[in-house]
DNA sequence: CGACGCGTTGAATGTTGTCAAACCGAGTGG
DNA sequence: CCACTCGGTTTGACAACATTCAACGCGTCG
């Protein structure tokens, strides 16, 4: 009975997801997620730099990250590339399309990445005879807007070292919610990346990684990270 | 039958209320506006500096601003005041706390201010029976999101001058929407509040303006704006 | 009147950005 | 196999913009 789990295997149910306490409401019954899991698209694996979804496109459907990573990002006024986050296994993403007819702001992998879609039509259908999947959505949106405005937060009030302390350790908490290390792992975005999001240059990202080495804070080596002081850290991310 | 208009005027109804094209789904039929109308709670105005939430409350109801001004905060990690938000008539506030028991920002009456408050739970019940109110409240959720993260390139890209040109003229457009001008107003909010929300301090805000002023991009009198030049702030926005 | 809140202005400081150069590892083609 | 390029990263020197600290102006209210 062994299945063999590739971790980008895609014919995945949604009851048997090992996601599923993470993008699921807790409170839905097995009948429930076998409606849901109904309605769940799961297509082939997504490549490094294979889009998702892009700003024109037509808004259809919301995902969820089952492998992987993914980035989205948005194209400003002034034709600048704005990174808007970073989505993890059981993380939902392309929810800020719904107000609009396309999506405001395109998905990127970061690697290959397994990806659910779920159209958002048949979703809404679904949700007036579920009412704790309304509610459950609801929430999801509404803790996008709580991220959001702790992102406003950070840039408008913390230099750069708390900055990248604060997202350094977020990735590590979002880690161990996954039963992975809290405190090594492999970042899957960039420098350049890292920067966009925080409000910072390449070279400050840099130069930072490099004095939290100097200051035994992490041990970095290029993408890998190992968090040294945690406590510290917490400090610097005022938690 | 022409009734007395006070602007802070309570207890009108939202099928005659001004701000309805601005806070209701245009879709809504006469019958289902009155179906909304009798779930919307009005109480007496608020007066300046009187909190319409705190942190801590139950979340209970999101809310319209029917009159004057509302200022959004939350406090973060450190204790310290994130201005989240300025709401003009029409636009609803409260939403943040829809995935949390407990309101996640502050709301304060800028000036003496008539709101709208609808319990989110009765919303939620009509939403139901009334699809496009359903749809129509994702997407004020989505707008929400849209309007956090365009405020997040806004600090993480652009500069004290593009970020204060880009309030103004934000400030100026809702005005215009509401058929005032959208080229003289009166700032509700003091610098302190403006600096705290751009991620600027007092000094720095009231240095720009000043240098907009000698720049004759606008008349700045304290809180009274005049606006000079429009095309050339909208350059300053990226617009 | 004096205290206070709010806004403005000046001078000095400092964090972050800009520009430039170099490094490193992974591919690629000769 | 090596030289080469290329993207991503690091580091240094310098400049710029925003902050900090300080003082002052102005109107309101006790």
């Amino acid at each position: 009975m062994a299945t063999t789990t590739c971790p980008h295997h895609h014919e995945v149910n949604c009851g048997q997801c090992r996601m599923n306490t993470l993008c699921l409401p807790i409170a839905l019954q097995i009948e429930e997620v076998d409606q849901l899991n109904a309605i769940v698209q799961r297509g082939r694996p997504f490549q490094k730099d294979d889009h998702i979804f892009r700003t024109a496109d037509p808004f259809k459907s919301v995902y969820v990250v089952r492998s992987g990573s993914v980035k989205t990002y948005a194209i400003n006024d002034s034709g600048i590339e704005q990174v808007t986050g970073f989505y993890f296994p059981g993380e939902i993403f392309g929810i800020d399309g719904i107000a609009h007819p396309h999506y405001i702001s395109s998905a990127i992998a970061l690697e290959t990445s397994a990806i659910c879609e779920i159209p958002f039509s048949r979703l809404e259908e679904l949700s007036v005879s579920l009412p704790s999947l309304q509610r459950h959505f609801f929430r999801v949106m509404s803790r996008e807007i709580t991220n959001d405005q702790q992102l406003i937060s950070l840039l408008s009030k913390n230099s750069a070292d708390e900055r990248i302390a604060t997202l350094l350790l977020s990735i590590s908490v979002r880690n161990a919610r996954r039963d992975l290390s809290g405190t090594r792992f492999r970042l899957p975005m960039s420098r350049a990346d890292i920067g966009n999001y925080l409000g910072l240059t390449v070279e400050t990202v840099s130069r930072v990684f490099s004095r939290f080495q100097r200051q035994r804070l992490l041990n970095v080596d290029k993408r890998e990270i190992e968090l040294l002081d945690v406590p510290n850290l917490q400090v610097l991310a005022n938690i």
